[in-house]
DNA sequence: ATGAAAGCGCTAACAC
DNA sequence: GTGTTAGCGCTTTCAT
């Protein structure tokens, strides 16, 4: 085998290519950025030079001709057990589909909004970053409000929950996916269902939990006594699964704010002897790898087209003509109930 | 609250600070990367100016000149269930880390190999990455051996399996951490030990396996019959234990290749109305936020260790004076044994 | 110790 | 439709 070479051997510039091609380096570059000027012969002969030296423009030049990096910040966020799946899949979608663009992914991490708008900062003006993606929104969130008093292109993958900044914006649906799932729990006949969630506040949690309401309202079904709510723990979903069965009149359905807390209520379902899907019936949301793999129910969020959409948000805010700001998208997309044994 | 104001304002560059400090640029330059080359006085002149005018060195301009973009590439891998989390925390410390080094982190997927070295190519040619970490190492990876052709530094979270190429590597010792848990195992009483693994010939699933075995060979315990190779999934899982259950002599305690498998067992275990950490004891490896959940002791990967021993590569191989490449480092890091119920 | 000149690769603006 | 000129912000080289 062959030892290390350098990688400098030959790298084709403008330069080169107009040379060969016997054009100007502007005639090169058009045929790259705006072909339509460029007539078809002269088009045809450059396109073949380029293809046969393998000329790539360099990024740096062209960043700092025209400030624009073709690069996009996400933040990753600090790793909590229970995030890093969506994360994940959320990352890698959007980074997949941010290659077919022509823009890379930058990574940034932050401990809180104050640091996170640091990082913009830092990030803008060293490495003039396109546009930014963020997760996480919440309460009186610092971020949004800097990006957008700054006029900077972003999205945000999560809606904004009282917020006064004006900016797109792409989020799952959670009431309605806990409509479905319960929509389906009752379908199968269970009349006392109960809901495990989250404390109220969480503009996140409080969502998932109207749809549990507008299910059980639209079926007339019990409400008092059937909802605990919690920390996003297992220990607690099980705590609270077995305070309902406690009860006089013990639910038979648990619909759960997330799959945390949905094994939780597995586990005490299981350790009573209680078969989740015979008995009893048990629903998460997020679809984790844990809920596969024992076989929780669970509502999964349609993470690769958000990434695609949060994209489109961003391809319009960067390809508008400049000054011909269009009004903020805001999209909502209906997760998909993944059915297990545990209904 | 103001409305959206453009960011262009004010940008200072290397010429606004010098001429503000009655300097050249190549002073204010020099200040900030040779700063041995300037007399205190200028120095605190300088930094003064550069301080109040929140200066900041647009990259773009020192990579075009100088070919270093500060961006180190790392490839996210497809969202297989399993390694999400891993992944998930080493990116999260790889990429803080660098930061405090002054590098970003940006990422790419790619399918396979192939795609994966075309993938390099055009990080490379647009946007000048500086290096690459790879991780997912395997038999026959053309990846490395690309790179180590063309020269360009990178590392691997990972050691080579039977590869040519001479690079730089980090890895978790996952035989030293399936023996300290066999080990632990052993010590609580356990002698007829079991150990769930992955089929023969992955190297990580190999590398698990021999702790278990060094661990029963140095306390002389049975072997026969108490190995069971599968696919990393929570059924098989099950199954391979329900099957060791049913055997004449069955183990007391089962050592797992992965949390998968592990809770596979303790499932099994549990659907038997056996107690995991009572009647029985359940390991498993990588210390997944499910493990957790239910009171699996598992062996946990530092990853953020492997993420900073990354950046140490890395920096040996760029900060290099050029043309002195120092030998390659190889660093293998001990796993550590999270005891929970299970055991 | 500091400054001046040149140029990295590219594109905007304008001339033809 | 194509070429020429200028310059984005920075660092290397060389002169002082």
């Amino acid at each position: 085998m062959d030892g290390p070479v350098s990688r400098r051997s030959v790298r084709p510039t403008l330069e080169t290519v107009a040379r060969e091609a016997s054009v100007s380096r502007q005639t090169v570059s058009n045929v790259l950025n705006a072909p339509h000027l460029v007539s078809d012969g002269t088009r045809r002969r450059v396109e073949a030079v380029i293809a046969r030296t393998a000329y790539r423009p360099v990024r740096a030049g062209q960043t700092l001709r025209t400030r624009r990096s073709y690069l996009i910040a996400v933040g990753l966020a600090t790793p909590a057990e229970d995030r890093a799946e969506v994360e994940h899949r959320f990352l890698h979608a959007l980074t997949e589909r941010a290659e077919l663009r022509g823009y890379r992914t930058l990574l940034y991490t932050a401990e809180n909004d104050e640091a996170e708008i640091r990082a913009f900062e830092s990030l803008l003006s060293e490495h003039d970053l396109d546009a930014f993606v963020l997760t996480g929104t919440h309460i009186d969130d610092e971020r949004t409000a800097w990006l957008y008093q700054q006029a900077i292109p972003f999205v945000t993958f999560g809606r904004p929950w009282r917020s006064v900044a004006q900016h797109s914006w792409v989020d799952v649906d959670g009431a309605s996916g806990v409509l479905a799932a319960t929509r389906h729990l009752i379908g199968l006949g269970h009349r006392r269902v109960a809901f495990l969630g989250w404390p109220e506040g969480s503009g996140v949690g409080d969502d998932r939990h109207a749809g549990w309401l507008a299910a059980c309202d639209e079926a007339s079904l019990p409400m008092d006594g059937l909802v605990v709510r919690m920390e996003n723990s297992l220990a607690e979903g099980r705590a609270a699964c077995a305070q309902l069965l406690q009860s006089g009149d013990p639910p038979t359905a648990f619909v759960c704010v997330s799959d945390a807390v949905a094994l939780g209520a597995w586990a005490e379902l299981t350790a009573r002897g209680i078969q989740p899907g015979q008995q009893a019936a048990v629903v998460g949301f997020d679809d984790s790898a844990a809920a596969a793999l024992v076989g929780l129910s669970s509502v999964a969020q349609p993470l690769g087209e958000a990434a695609v959409a949060c994209l489109d948000c961003l391809h319009n805010l960067l390809e508008q003509p400049a000054g011909n700001s269009s009004a903020p998208e805001r999209l909502l997309l209906d997760p998909r109930l993944m059915l297990r044994g545990s209904t």
